[in-house]
DNA sequence: ATTTTAAATTACAATTTTGTCACATTTATT
DNA sequence: AATAAATGTGACAAAATTGTAATTTAAAAT
């Protein structure tokens, strides 16, 4: 059950929408203006915040601002027509989308949907071929086994993966990996490290389908 | 120079739209319809693509679903009035954002603004006190300095930084860090680890700031 | 076909990581 | 103050990582 806090000073807009949402399945409490905003977002976590920018007491801005202090909840802003400077502000300050009333309930809950799946999503996972790193854990799966890279092979992975489809020179992975103060290493320690890669990682390390050689020029991490 | 891709096959609106977004600073590329779409996207790099939903050939979630194959790059949907499901659609396809027609160029611009920072800013980074944490290189810096942690002092580290004002309990830290076959590991094993992460993230590894230790419940990571 | 060059492989020593133990220190309780 | 419990520390062996060298294989150029 998703949680939604709507900062909404007009009474009757914010008993319209809370009906609304409610009926979307999400969870609402409504707040008349910062105060009592506040005191929710003490006792409790929300998916998405809903806020009206100009309020009785304090503005949404300020609102914002607080949130973001201490946490990354989906904030969607309500701005009234003509405030059309405010939307760049809200996106400054952090806010994730916002609306302009009038807006149509149908529109609103898609942007909320789309919000909280967005920061959920979050979940930093990278794939390649049938090998999937959760960057957020550091760790590597491989037809969903872990697998256990030490942490140079670990960072030669993240390079590939992250850019599929961009060919890496020898000098370049090297300095990327290795080149700390100015040192060097052993050409051929790249290319062991290659192998050793592609030996954890590859179906068939004899004939690679994730790591290509690209003779005289580098490796190359292939698009799926 | 950002690159914006805009398909729309209005050309009156095309024509309009590319004017204004070259006087915001954007290089625009205006494409008719789906072919020239593609030929332009197998051709170049696009920091924003901007989709008109029904084209003459094909529609832009066909366009949409074909360049998430590939990319990140963020896809904002240009809707008409009257057609509300397709905006939960698009987000379903991996849109970014949309807008609807007839919208308000100052609008559009914001929205592409925010959505082209937000896919630059995903340069992953978390930090946590003077430890700097580069998840999408697997790198840690400790006042700019690069230091090396082991695999499993990564991980740790990581789990604190990306969870910081939680409290672990130590089943909960040995479950995500070594429980793989139910096998376990010593219970010290943890307090060990403790203090070598301790010894190479904190200032005075004797009196911790980051890592704090909640007698009889586990540790905590201190929130800054 | 031969030569040259780039890359892959194997093997090895030095170093680091890893898990555990024994013991020390700190904190809470009696 | 004495005791018990929880956490911290230093040291150790086994295992893994790391960098290099020597050798083999594969691709390109002559």
């Amino acid at each position: 059950m998703m949680n939604i806090l709507l900062v909404e000073d007009d009474k009757e807009l914010r008993s319209s929408l809370t009906e609304f949402l409610k009926s979307e399945g999400y969870s609402v409490y409504g707040a008349n203006g910062q105060r009592e905003a506040y005191s929710y977002i003490s006792e409790m976590k929300f998916d998405c915040i809903l806020l009206d920018i100009s309020l009785g007491d304090g503005n949404g801005f300020s609102i914002c601002a607080h949130v973001r202090g201490t946490s990354d909840v989906p904030i969607i802003f309500l701005t009234a027509s003509g405030d059309e400077g405010s939307t760049v502000a809200g996106f400054e300050l952090g806010a994730d989308d916002y609306v302009t009333k009038p807006f149509r309930p149908r529109e609103l809950a898609a942007r909320i949907k789309n919000a909280i799946r967005k920061s959920k999503s979050e979940r930093q996972e990278l794939s390649f071929g049938n090998v999937r790193i959760d960057i957020a854990k550091g760790a590597v799966f491989k037809a969903n086994e872990e697998i256990f890279l030490s942490a140079l092979e670990y960072r030669l992975l993240l390079l590939f993966a992250s850019n599929k489809g961009s060919l890496f020179t020898r000098d370049r992975l090297i300095d990327e990996l290795w080149t700390v103060g100015g040192e060097f290493v052993n050409d051929n320690t790249l290319t062991v490290y290659i192998k050793r890669l592609r030996d954890k990682i590859e179906d068939d390390p004899q004939s690679p389908a994730l790591i290509k050689t690209v003779r005289g020029l580098g490796y190359k991490a292939e698009e799926e």
